[in-house]
DNA sequence: TCTGGGGTCCTAGGACCC
DNA sequence: TCTGGGGTCCTAGGACCC
């Protein structure tokens, strides 16, 4: 079969900074960086240059780069311009998977009956961008997201990079193994005490080495990285597994009750999200960061899903309270909360993955929705979700 | 150099069930 | 009664991403 690169990675270059200078014409060409909370949420490639990063303190950003420019987050902006150029991305392909705000891949493979070249519809999407919505944009074309990801890495600022499936090997291999979309701070330290420095140096190894010094799932998935093994398709219209808030407090001390009413400020923040999402969720994740940075998570799952403030928060609380000791301990400086087990308030999901190798698939999980539902339940149960099971709609009889 | 806020995925042990 | 295997769920921690 003939094998194309289709898959574009679109990624607007230094975001919110990019935003300010295009709102605020005096910041244009000048190293401007974004900041809230003391940290540097986003630096312009002006002050990138110069050696700003996030997050980084303010205090910092400013020595290494005199003359830096720190501006006040304005999310709203960000928001908006963020679905100007997702209505873009749309208007390219229907297939969009959504990264974060401000980045995508675009499957644009089922339009070639238009006989347009990919990396031609990836100029245009450049063109539009800036025209319509007046941001830079980078965009890699490759075969499978990951590749293309690696790409627009490669390209950014304001580029566009074309890899064909033929190039794909010298196009990798000569990368550092911090370029790998995956490799973080503490892989590429494992990777460099084995002498590893290139995409190229860990292809030349068998995977059970890279297993052995990374475990089975992250071994498995970098011996697959580095020869080009990824999927080639996107992943469109999955939903969150999960709702989340969070706090920083400053050093402190601070007392119980002050954290206390943070976190019901939290709890509420987030159940209104969740809310208004028409989600119920049935884990409840409670955050905390202390003086010496270390973190510590203790969550409690509820018996059914609910999208009760009181209910979350009384758990949330109960969480806090048994972690009192810690905190008089160790002196909290962060609290956050967590939604996780999170499903439509419409369907229950089952616990059946139908692709199981084990599993006998629909047949058993059929039967398994008529014990735990009776029968009627599965004559109206017929919708799959994503292949994770079966979904029983949740009516007042079932 | 002292570190924000929002997420995803993986690992691992213990409880529990068949 | 003892032993074993296989599976899921819960909890906690950690790496990584933007």
């Amino acid at each position: 079969m003939f094998v194309r690169s289709t898959i574009l990675h679109a990624d607007l270059d230094a975001f919110y900074a990019s935003v300010e200078q295009r709102d605020d014409p005096r910041l244009r060409n000048r190293p401007v960086a974004v900041g809230g909370g003391g940290v540097i949420l986003a630096a312009s490639y002006e002050a990138k240059r110069r050696g700003v990063t996030t997050p980084m303190g303010g205090r910092q950003a400013r020595a290494l780069c005199p003359g830096l420019i720190i501006v006040r987050p304005r999310f709203d902006a960000y928001v908006e311009a963020s679905k100007a150029v997702f209505e873009l991305f749309h208007q390219t392909t229907p297939l969009v998977q959504g990264v974060s705000i401000d980045e995508a891949f675009l499957d644009v493979g089922g339009l070639h009956r238009i006989d347009v070249p990919p990396v031609d519809i990836a100029a245009r999407l450049r063109a539009r961008v800036r025209d319509v919505v007046g941001l830079p944009i980078t965009v890699g074309v490759a075969r499978t997201p990951f590749l293309a990801k690696v790409a627009s890495r490669v390209a950014k600022p304001d580029g566009l990079l074309l890899v064909l499936p033929a190039d794909e090997e010298s196009f990798l291999h000569p990368l550092p193994v911090e370029m790998l979309w995956g490799v973080g701070e503490v892989t590429a330290t494992k990777l460099h005490a084995y002498g590893l420095r290139t995409a190229g140096d860990v292809a030349a190894l068998p995977q059970s080495v890279l297993v052995a010094a990374l475990g089975p799932a992250g071994g498995r998935h970098l011996f697959a990285v580095v020869h080009g093994h990824t999927p080639a398709k996107v992943v469109v219209g999955r939903s969150r597994g999960s709702i989340g808030a969070q706090r920083a407090l400053g050093h402190g001390p601070h007392d119980q009750a002050f954290v206390r009413a943070a976190l019901l400020g939290l709890v509420d923040r987030v159940c209104r999200r969740m809310r208004k999402a028409d989600r119920i969720a049935r884990t409840v994740v409670l955050r905390l960061r202390f003086e010496d940075y270390t973190k510590v998570t203790r969550s409690r799952s509820l018996a059914a899903a609910t999208d009760s403030s009181e209910d979350i928060a009384a758990v949330a609380v109960g969480l806090l309270e048994a972690a009192a000791p810690l905190i008089r301990e160790r002196g909290i400086t962060l609290v956050g909360v967590a939604l996780t087990g999170l499903s439509s308030d419409e369907y229950v999901q089952l616990a059946l993955p139908l692709d199981h190798p084990d599993h006998g698939g629909l047949d058993e999980a059929v039967d398994a929705v008529a014990v735990r539902f009776g029968t009627q339940a599965v004559m109206r149960a017929s919708l799959l979700r994503r292949g994770e099971g079966i979904a029983v709609p949740l009516l007042p009889d079932a």
